[in-house]
DNA sequence: TCCGGTTGTAATCGAGTGATTACTACAGTT
DNA sequence: AACTGTAGTAATCACTCGATTACAACCGGA
């Protein structure tokens, strides 16, 4: 992506590297759609380095999905560590709901567990992706102190918001109905949300 | 899919035919996923007949999405029209939360959309995608009668439930953890949405 | 300095897939 | 009955993509 001059570095670093080239790329264009050229391309490394570095496209994008899920998962953790336990519903939502849209600068994150989610009949995805769901409701339950009623909710709004941003929303923004839409939705971040959106330009390569 | 003898039937017919089962491939596997084979075959068709019957996988996929919009938006359309103006906003999300979640038993419609959405980034899909759902946005809003505020809480929900049965969350019912949270979320129509999850069995042939 | 392990690539293979072509079979019309 | 347009398919092509193999380049020790 940035490194012109980067070789031979330590496997594990290029492991992270190459997992994070396959949240943008997966991000993107699904499991499916996404190929493993277009990351050693986005990672900067040959195809047949991907391959055998993870096994195979079926063991990268599960551990794509489960970093992207790790990700998620430690900032919530790491938000909820910090209530006193005297804060208000609205107080977490704010704290958890930043804690969420904070993600969306590393392009590919949230999109990738979207795809996740989106392969629920795959018989090995499917209980990965309701794994990785249910986890997350589950520190929001426990650790952030959320009622059930509260996390539904809050994880509604926390899926509009994706869907929202998977679907390039903000690239809308001239319609009025598409920014009233966008207004309720963010809430406080609406600008901060719809910048980053424009600042990731699609992959290089035309998509599909 | 349940027609083992109905050979030379009318163009029109065979289209709808062949756009309901692109319906339910295109929602099972996604855009780059789903193949014409698969559509063939589900429809009953030869391959060769889907591609010159829509010209291409683009258009068949462009289609299907916007059938499957077409659908959503009837549907909403009949229900606040019969709105007498004098709803509480509890009546209206629970009428057009109704009307929603009865397109589930057409399965792949609101998944196909789902997929579309997933595809912002691409240069005709993503436009696509995002006036299908302003489309929708517009008639909760102008038709249905909600504001921005209740529209975008709305459609929140209406974004939970679709991920949770698109990651076919009532097959963790065992886990307490997803009961508490489809609960809440579905509401009423928990048990319906369930039972209907689990009859819908996966395409013939092993996904992905 | 040679050596062995690790990082990495070029070349290529085979399966899957969208598209095209050339063809067949049927139904309505005169 | 012959004609004509439409519904539909078998066969096959061209290309993409994941995977494999064989090999090269680099580096740290003994």
């Amino acid at each position: 992506m940035s490194d012109d001059e980067a070789r031979r570095m330590s496997a594990e670093d290029r492991r992270e590297q190459i997992l994070a080239a396959a949240s943008v790329v997966f991000g993107e264009r699904g499991y499916a759609g996404g190929t493993t050229d277009a990351i050693a391309h986005e990672a900067g490394v040959s195809q047949a380095y991907v391959v055998r570095m993870f096994g195979g496209k079926e063991n990268l994008f599960r551990e794509a999905a489960e970093r992207a899920s790790r990700l998620v998962l430690e900032a919530f953790r790491t938000t909820a560590a910090g209530f006193t336990g005297d804060e208000t519903i609205h107080d977490k939502r704010m704290a958890l709901g930043f804690a969420y849209t904070n993600l969306m600068s590393d392009r590919g994150t949230l999109l990738t567990l979207l795809h996740l989610f989106s392969l629920g009949h795959d018989e090995t995805f499917g209980p990965l992706g309701r794994a990785c769901f249910l986890d997350v409701y589950r520190v929001t339950r426990d650790e952030a102190g959320m009622s059930a009623q509260e996390a539904s909710d809050f994880f509604a709004q926390g899926m509009l918001t994706t869907v929202l941003l998977a679907m390039r929303m903000p690239d809308a923004q001239d319609d009025p109905a598409a920014m009233d839409l966008m207004t309720c939705t963010f809430g406080e971040q609406v600008t901060d949300l719809i910048r980053l959106t424009q600042m990731q330009t699609p992959l290089g390569t035309s998509a599909r």
